[in-house]
DNA sequence: ACCTGAACACCGTTCAAGT
DNA sequence: ACCTGAACACCGTTCAAGT
């Protein structure tokens, strides 16, 4: 599988490269490694990725694409459907450490990002919360799964019981605000 | 309140500064920077700071002292005393943009934040949780506040929506337990 | 069109040498 | 004892010059 003489430097094969040195080193490389992993020099990087801040955007949105996004036939609870969504945020990114806190840095506002927002919300809707509230809701899970990820790794049983006391939490406001209306 | 001729250079004086470069600059200063503030060369610092890591753990410390952590009689509801706590993390940290981003990275050991830690599982045990729940709901609230401060902020009514959702959840789950062995 | 080589303006850290 | 000056080993980014 060794590149025959040199293969044509492209966006993708960079992306590539940026996260299989991140998901080896635990940290993102920088641009100088990376350039010397491909075998070119780090102004070459500049004709096919703006820059540091660029890579870091593409390199998120590759990983993040592959975040599950549990339908009503696998899973006919919303709560669940959201929990398994959340949890899918951290396994997703347990493959590549180092990678959470770019996000954190970096934020997050690729179009899949924008595709898990909407997602969310529409679950949280389904559940039962009114607009006002399924956005703050996506804001405090948001928040949640963020902060899982930050400083010494929480263990994955204090993650869980967080998320499903929140996730509770939640669960009965919207109980208590269709009471009201109701 | 100009310095006459040349103060001398102390570690107070080096934190100070520090934190004054970040409360000014939104981020904190580099090595040089602030040696550059302080009129001195960049080496006279490792004379008094170990290194980096151990000036930004120093400003750590300094600023997370000012947390509050109300007693019973301001405050008799453990909940809310909880609360209280958390709400004053947030707004502690607004004074300083950028430096939750360091906590975030950097972790916090400090005596200061075993304190805390122990204060927030002791009014957690108050409020009805055993020894194993009180550790994992600290380390959710400690998920939560961290992840409130990450990428761009929050609004403050999220954030508060959030915690009294976590904190209802908490307290369901309390009552549940107790319940179970009474 | 694409890449190299070299430069610019930065970093954190160390340490002989001065005072 | 304390600080300076200079160096070492890094950064991200730009851009004339080569092919």
């Amino acid at each position: 599988m060794a590149a025959p003489a040199t293969a044509p430097l492209t966006r993708d094969r960079i992306v590539s490269a940026a996260l299989s040195l991140t998901k080896a080193a635990g940290e993102p490389p920088s641009m100088r490694t990376l350039a010397g992993e491909l075998s070119v020099t780090p102004g070459a990087l500049y004709r096919h990725v703006a820059g540091q801040a660029d890579l870091v955007a593409l390199m998120i949105d590759e990983v993040m694409e592959h975040v599950e996004m549990p339908d009503e036939a696998t899973e006919p609870d919303p709560w669940r459907r959201i929990r398994a969504h959340v949890h899918s945020l951290t396994k997703t990114l347990d493959a590549y450490p180092g990678l959470d806190r770019l996000i954190a840095h970096h934020g997050d506002s690729s179009n899949a990002a924008r595709v898990r927002q909407q997602w969310t919300m529409d679950q949280l809707r389904t559940a039962g919360l009114n607009r006002r509230d399924a956005g703050r809701a996506y804001g405090a899970l948001d928040i949640y799964w963020l902060g899982s990820r930050q400083r010494t790794q929480r263990s994955v049983a204090t993650f869980l019981f967080g998320l499903d006391r929140l996730l509770e939490g939640l669960r009965a406001h919207s109980r208590n605000s269709s009471a009201t209306s109701g």
